[in-house]
This record gives C-alpha cells, sequence and structure tokens, in this order.
DNA sequence: CCACTAACGCAACTATTGTCGCCTTAGTTG
DNA sequence: CAACTAAGGCGACAATAGTTGCGTTAGTGG
C-alpha cells in the first residue's frame, strides 16, 4: 500500500481489461465491415461501454485504430520454396490479399492520415517487422545467387508492394491475376 | 447574351463566381500550408464568406478539395531528351517533387479516403491524364527501342511513381538523392 | 431602368462531439 | 472480508458542426 502503485496501469484486473478488449473487438469489426471512419459513439455502443469511459481512455480514432491492431495478427505467409520464381508468386499473393485487406488498409489509412503523425512511428513499429518477414524470401534468393547481387532487398520489396498499394488503395481497384502476373513477370525480368 | 449555356447554375455571373474563386483560393492555400484537415468554418474564414454559403454549396472537404483542384494545375515537366536514361532521370525527379507536394498528396488522401468513394471518380479523371503525359517518355523510349519491348510501358510508370508514393506517403520521408538515384539503378536495369 | 429571383448574409436552431463532476462498481491489498 | 481507491456509468454541460427560414443584395432579362 505504501509502496508507489501510481505507475501506468495501477488497475489492469478484470474490468479495466475487458473494456479495453471489448473496446478492440469492437472497432476492429468496425474495420472489418469497411467502415474506416466510424465515430466515437459508434465504438461505444458497439463496446457496451459509455461514450465517457471510451474518451477518457482513447483521446482519438487513431488510438482506437492502435488498440484494434493488438488484437490483430495480420495473416502472413512467408513462402520458402528454395526457388525464388515460385517464391515471388506466393509473396505477390500473400501481399495482394494484405493490400485488399480492410483492416490493415484503415491501418495504412491511419499512418497516411496527416491529423496522426504524432502515432505514425508507432503504428509503423507494428508494421516494420512484418515487412522484414515478407522480405526474407528476397535475402534467400540472393543468398542462392538466384537474384543480380547489386538489387537491393529492400528496394526490391518496395517495387513489390507499392504497386500493389497503389492500385488497390488509390486506385482503388482490385488486383486481378493478369496484374499480378504482369507483375511477376516485371520483378523476374528485373532480377536477372 | 441570350446565349443560355450555362448547365447547373443559372446564374453564374459576377457574385457567384467570385464565391466559388475565393473559397477555391482558400482551400488552397490551406493546404498549401499542410493543412490537410481543415474545417468548414476556416475556410468560410479565410474566404470572407459566411458559414451557411459554404455548406450550401460544398456538402463535405472533399468537395472544396475538388474545386481547389480547378484552380490548380499541377507543374510536371515532360522530359524529352531523346535518351531514356536522361529521361528517366528527369521523370523521377518530377516524380518525386509532385509526391512531395502537399497539395497533390491532399489530393491523393482525398481520393484515397473510403468517405469519397463517389468522388474518387472524378478525382482520377483530373489524375488521368496528368499520369499518361508523365508516361509519355516511355512510349517514346520503347518506340527507340531502349527498352525491352516485354515492359508494359504502364505498368512500368507504377514501378517508377508507387515506390515514390510508398516513401513520401506511408513512409512518411522525404525523397533522398540516394533514394532516387538507387531507384533509377533498379528501374534501368528492368529495362534491358 | 425595372421587375424578377438566384444566391448570399444573418441568426436562431438542431445535432453531434467532446468534457466534467459526482456517484457507483469492483480490483487490490492487508 | 473489509478498507481503499482506480476506473466505469450517468447525466449535465460546453463546444463544435451542420441546417434552416427569412430578409437583403445583386445578376439577368426585358
Amino acid at each position: 500500500m505504501s509502496e508507489n502503485s501510481k505507475r501506468g496501469t495501477s488497475r489492469p484486473g478484470g474490468r479495466t481489461e475487458a473494456v479495453r478488449a471489448a473496446v478492440a473487438e469492437a472497432v476492429l469489426e468496425l474495420l472489418k465491415r469497411g467502415n474506416a471512419s466510424f465515430s466515437m459513439a459508434e465504438v461505444a455502443e458497439l463496446a457496451g461501454i459509455h461514450r465517457s469511459t471510451l474518451y477518457r481512455r482513447w483521446q482519438t480514432q487513431a488510438d482506437l485504430v492502435q488498440e484494434a491492431m493488438t488484437l490483430h495478427a495480420a495473416k502472413i505467409i512467408i513462402p520458402d520454396n528454395g526457388n525464388w520464381k515460385k517464391d515471388l508468386r506466393e509473396l505477390i499473393n500473400t501481399l495482394a490479399k494484405f493490400v485488399e485487406d480492410p483492416i490493415e488498409m484503415a491501418i495504412v489509412r491511419t499512418i497516411i492520415d496527416p491529423k496522426n503523425t504524432n502515432l505514425a512511428a508507432q503504428i509503423t513499429e507494428y508494421w516494420a517487422p512484418l515487412m522484414v518477414q515478407q522480405a526474407s524470401p528476397i535475402h534467400k534468393a540472393i543468398q542462392r545467387g538466384e537474384i543480380n547481387n547489386k538489387i537491393d532487398p529492400q528496394m526490391l520489396f518496395s517495387l513489390i508492394l507499392s504497386p500493389l498499394l497503389l492500385q488497390s488503395l488509390v486506385m482503388g481497384s482490385s488486383i486481378s491475376e493478369s496484374y499480378k502476373k504482369q507483375l511477376e513477370q516485371h520483378i523476374l525480368q528485373l532480377c536477372i
């Protein structure tokens, strides 16, 4: 008692955690529905808590998206067929799904939103390891000598991911099979 | 002037037009300042008109951004040195500036925002010709035989623009000289 | 120059969003 | 299990966002 227990969350037990979980789930649910511009009131109602509680713990929509992220593990597959061509095809498929996932894109939009510059760094922290994992087949292909060693792995990864992002986010079109095939061909051409 | 070729507005004369221009300029000014999440009240005040007038003519922020676009001509340079390597370098420079222009990025954010799906098409119409113009050096290089004819011009253009967009919008970092150089090298490698 | 009326300004209004004090609930400690 | 108090619920409040009716201003056509 006399020990200073006012650090951070001083009472992380049942109810506080239940509220947090309910909120995270509610936000995730709204994002899943494609409702990326949800209101605080919506979240409170869906989570079954009072508006004021929501405001006290999460000041902005960005905070809520961040909270939802803790509950959301991106479903990524790390291809490892010992063959760059195969790996690339799978990588493109995985990234195409990633780029069409409403939750992931909601996170990207949160990063992009100029109102959330303060949170961008934290959210990028969530993203960075995913990107590193996804880039691993590139490193392996380089080690196997399947990729021109002048190619920078990070840049190559950007060249795969970014056209998909552009297509999905900006152009608003889904990633067709022919688009994936075409991208694959061009990337292979680059790796010679 | 019995010529009645004005559509929509039945009185497009002085005052109405003056209001429109003032609003467009105000929005443009706010975007230039990097204030992409301006409020309606801010715009009204800067334009020197009443809030209600603003609401009557422009329902959403997206409408305002669209209005501002009519006043804003993207400053693009179409390289034409008769040499793909030179053209590519200039193209990357121009696109790097484009991607770091607060107004252009505000437009992109407006496109991306899921609230504005209805406006996305119209805004893309503004964008499309720019992209076509920018892609012209690629077509010329193909005609000169400087680019592998298996390469799709549109895809190649995406492979140049999208990494820059990713870097600027999502990663929030500026486009360094070394990044541009690296991108240039990779694209040249691809064109062989 | 005049009649007509579209479009703006104004102000009062409603709706939504965010804040606060107070009370209640329940996690934590001894 | 009893005392303590962090954290949530409640409702009243304040601030902001958006709407509407009405009078005024000023383009437009005759």
